[in-house]
DNA sequence: AGCTTACAATAAAACGTTTCACCAGAATTT
DNA sequence: AAATTCTGGTGAAACGTTTTATTGTAAGCT
């Protein structure tokens, strides 16, 4: 009747007539133990539903099998897909993860990574919240760091990221190709590593199309205004690039509420996809980040170095794919009639850029 | 030069010429140490970089403040922003939260919560995969256990939901008030009784307008199949109401495909609202789930269980709101014109209804 | 039979922390 | 001045494991 507390190793050594020590060999698969013993033990589990507790196991036995994840937002659908994909690699590797968000605040981050210390990882995958992620990292931080998706300022991190400038030449070159005379680029801003490759991608890709940048910050309400502003102001762009995840929602919003209509009024394209870019009519051309890959590639990566591997920093530059659909018609002056969904798919190259 | 292990609290004790007790004593906030020794403590502890094993502390104190946390599917943007929300409140009250998706698989999710067991977490918050969730719970099992969203088959467990019915019926009343004369009721499957309720809510709430259930099941291309089937069949229904969020994805993708226009060809509402719902042109109606106050909820729930505070098992419904958008206009036979984005937004209640 | 090897199981130490019981000395009371 | 209480600090035990060293026993060799 009494609540007895939760099974111990001990309790199940008791109840299998065993010693502690036994019922660790057997739990832990040694085997210098007989097959009677090993099934008194397993019974015992059985029945009393003992499971280890990992605290104390990791503590006596100093091998972690724990990795510690931060990423900036849970909310943005790209790294809740990058932590869902860490977690499942993760488990195949019989480790754990304990994962935290930043809450897109630098502060909270840091404080994150302080606490992560105490958990005693024997690993971190990070995706920073901005490039100055190197003075966030507790100094004499211990376990090997694996950056993803974004860019640090300071060199020396391992790092897993896209082909930024590529990518988003790419989307350049089509709007390029398909005669669009200017196009407005518009992102966070230039001080983020990840927007300015994309940029200068997009400048190093047109040749005869011209391209502006306009940078509306993040929660800056004026940057907000300045995008409305241009947007009402005329002639229109022929063409509207945003950079970012955030850019992106805003701007596709901006255009709705003002009465663009897209691609009549202007084509639009994004990076970043997201799912409803497929779903909406005309669907969006856009730029797909291959999450799951960025997340195979940083566990792998991490992996690797918690077992020992040292060696110089890595750095990684995944491929992007292009995904052109209805926003942005392969000739504007054609018929806009019904376009079909999907779209097609275009590579940008066979093998992955990687400079290392 | 060798790198020396991550410090220990003995090597504070050391350095700072004190016991180890001591600094312990200090860093918890013990009241008896003299101003000199804490000043001294903890010098030491900011020079060589101390912070505290978790693993070590929770094991002798005993003391968990560590919660679990399993979800169906991070990739989920309501329950990614469950999460997120409830990662925030737990660290406000200083605990610490191991979170893990069932990635939409039962056996998966019966996986997960034994692992979980090995952290002894103080409490647990499940959102489950399905109804059955009392199957898969292991027996005797320790901790309060908190659900929310899905309502389980089994009685008596603390549950914090939201109040499926009446929400749908608004919908359904709208709908039926527009003056449309019959309504496609689309959903995974009416054994999950959140899509039962919602269905039920439905049924109570029309008065004039035709009813028709549809179930298409979870990962069943058959029922897709029969989506598709009925979409091409002449007459449309002039309405079409989709229950969960798989629904929706798949009912708004195959109307694009086979190129039905909202609202034109029929009016197309959604429970479960999703981001692009607003960005959309038109706007998609849909039923907004309160999905922070249910995370709110759920912690305080949990955290008086936690606390000590036994009593009977808990069911809170939670008032839902419901946005209604361009694409169930006001009157289908007047001019669709322009839609204004946004909607106005319809309370269904003043307080939120609690059975309890 | 004696001597070594191999095997199976165990007792005890250790992991890093908190807590408990205790102690020396100072401060207060008698 | 002796007796008591308070104060600030400490050694050691304990938490639930894993691991190491050790034991006792059976098997293999001359």
């Amino acid at each position: 009747m009494s609540r007895s507390r939760t099974p111990s190793i001990k309790m199940v050594a008791d109840r299998a007539g065993v010693s502690v020590a036994t019922v660790s060999n057997v739990l832990n698969g040694k085997p210098t133990v007989s097959p009677d013993f090993a099934r008194r033990v397993n019974e015992a589990v059985r029945e009393l539903g003992y499971v280890v507790d990992l605290g104390a196991s990791r503590l006596r036995s100093r091998k972690a099998h724990l990795a510690g994840v931060v990423v900036p937002d849970l909310t943005n659908p790209m790294f809740a897909s990058f932590v869902s994909t860490l977690e499942h690699l993760a488990r195949l590797d019989d480790y754990d993860l304990v994962v935290v968000s930043a809450r897109n605040n630098a502060e909270e981050e840091a404080d994150r990574l302080r606490k992560m210390r105490s958990w005693r990882p024997a690993g971190l995958i990070v995706i920073p919240c901005d490039g100055a992620f190197a003075e966030r990292l507790p100094n004499g931080f211990f376990a090997p760091v694996v950056l993803a998706d974004r860019i640090p300022d300071a060199a020396g991190f391992d790092l897993i990221a896209v082909d930024n400038g590529p990518a988003a030449g790419a989307i350049a070159a089509h709007l390029d190709g398909q005669g669009y005379g200017d196009c407005l680029v518009v992102g966070s801003s230039l001080s983020i590593t990840n927007v300015r490759e994309r940029w200068e991608g997009v400048r190093a890709a047109v040749s005869r199309m011209h391209v502006e940048m306009l940078e509306i910050g993040i929660d800056d309400a004026n940057g907000a205004q300045r995008l409305e502003e241009r947007l009402r102001r005329r002639p229109l762009p022929g063409a509207l690039f945003s950079l970012d995840h955030g850019t992106t929602l805003l701007t596709y919003r901006t255009m709705a509420e003002i009465g663009l209509s897209v691609p009549d009024d202007l084509a639009f394209a994004s990076f970043d996809e997201m799912e409803w870019m497929r779903l909406v009519a005309p669907g969006i051309t856009a730029v797909r980040q291959p999450v799951e890959e960025m997340a195979e590639q940083a566990w792998a990566l991490l992996l690797r170095r918690m077992t020992g591997s040292a060696g110089k920093p890595v750095t990684r530059r995944l491929r992007c794919a292009v995904e052109i659909r209805g926003s942005t018609p392969r000739s504007p002056l054609e018929e806009a009639g019904p376009v079909k969904l999907g779209g097609e798919k275009w590579k940008l190259q066979d093998e992955p850029y990687s400079p290392e």
